[in-house]
DNA sequence: TCCCCATGTGACGAAAATGTCACAGAATCA
DNA sequence: TGATTCTGTGACATTTTCGTCACATGGGGA
């Protein structure tokens, strides 16, 4: 919809139904990408590792090797791994999803689906790889922050948190290693001047904790003064 | 609490209470600030003048000049407006409170206090006011994006948002000028393939729109395509 | 001009987030 | 050990947020 000022992206389209294909390929032309075809799993394999592309959309049914397995592959060769995967499945079937998701494929369309659709997952794609790639993120072993889209990732995974628990960790991740008193942390993350009660800091501590799982033991307490972020051994 | 690895930050107090000046410069100095004192308003100004602190303590109360005047001075003159200025009011009422503010102080304490109490304010505002100075800041017009301290202002005030509206106001501000189909926002900021309709956008558009209140106008439907962000004339 | 479709608006129920208790458990100190 | 203080925990009421309707409004094309 709107191309980019600069390089035009570079996809690798790997689909082997010519009507999809040409379809897809119109489309993504149209709207400002540059894109390389490949007709079954094993060149497409090829051209990923030849020329990586900024992006891959991978049809799960192929002739000479599956889907699957081709993503399993980019995932798995630390020269592509990086690279984005949208699968294109024609089963509208959960299980499907679930297992393109687990294979490492960032998101998936049901055939059939709208070329619109897709041009806009693929932006969106392309953008969420690059906030995350720009500088803008914290990493504090396995915790990431990621300021641009409101995110706190923990072993990869994102991290489901309320308003307040996102300023939370995010502010003791900033200062991990200090020992943060219940005052400072209601003045910064309530806000200037509340009127809440200080032991709902510790309220909240506890429900972030137990979002933590086996890393819980990163928000410690420090008896008499507050609450400090520090990793902890279990992993 | 915590003392900085770097250069401690020089704090200004101009006071005219002997005991009370003791006991802030002894607990500013424990915590690590180092403190220039000044016994009455004119001399504060002009110690503020030659030598700008990080931060100015001010009693409301002084003699030669009043604090509203010495306040008043500091925030019109271009050399000492970006100092932060915490006001010490002896009197507990209301209106004191808002006419500090509104003279452009950005704290204040009601006396008596806690040090404690003084040198978390002194933080966090010192926190505060470099978040807002380093780079981690979008600027469009009047609104200013903050993702340092998950704020938008507009005009200066603090917009109070939502989750959600935050995000879309965010998003919007980085894409300004272009436009955003609903698709692409349900997408990025309702999250990975949220099941909410479409129509809701319109009804959290409302909802920004007014809370923006005369910029409403830098939301602007594009009848068919979705919504963009764009400065309106009327200021 | 009238009609059609997209968007604005007010309202409402459902769901989630939030703040506070009361009590249990733990740590610290006498 | 015992007492005291601080923190963890489960539960609860309340507030806020959220998504969706139904209807009003308004622009654009036939």
């Amino acid at each position: 919809m709107a191309p980019e000022a600069g390089q035009s992206d570079h996809i690798l389209l790997i689909e082997d139904d010519p009507d999809v294909l040409d379809l897809v390929r119109y489309n993504l032309n149209k709207a400002g990408f540059s894109v390389t075809v490949a007709r079954d799993g094993l060149a497409g394999l090829k051209a990923a590792r030849s020329t990586p592309p900024d992006l891959v959309v991978l049809d799960l049914m192929l002739p000479e090797m599956r889907g699957e397995d081709v993503c399993r592959e980019l995932k798995n060769d630390g020269a592509t791994a990086a690279i984005p995967v949208i699968m294109l499945t024609a089963k509208a079937q959960t299980e499907d999803r679930i297992a393109g998701l687990e294979l490492g494929a960032d998101d998936y369309m049901t055939k059939p689906f709208s070329p619109r659709e897709l041009i806009l997952r693929i932006e969106g794609l392309l953008r969420r790889v690059r906030s995350a790639g720009s500088g803008d993120k914290l990493c504090v072993g396995p915790f990431e922050l990621d300021r641009g889209i409101f995110e706190i990732r923990l072993d990869g995974a994102k991290l489901e948190l309320t308003a307040i628990e996102f300023k939370l960790l995010a502010m003791m991740m900033e200062k991990r290693g200090e020992t943060l008193p219940r005052e400072m942390l209601l003045r910064d993350v309530w806000g200037y001047r509340s009127v809440v009660d200080s032991r709902t800091v510790d309220t909240h501590m506890r429900r972030l904790r137990s979002k933590l799982g086996a890393h819980a033991g990163s928000i410690e307490t420090v008896r008499g003064e507050g609450y400090v972020f520090r990793l902890s051994q279990e992993s």
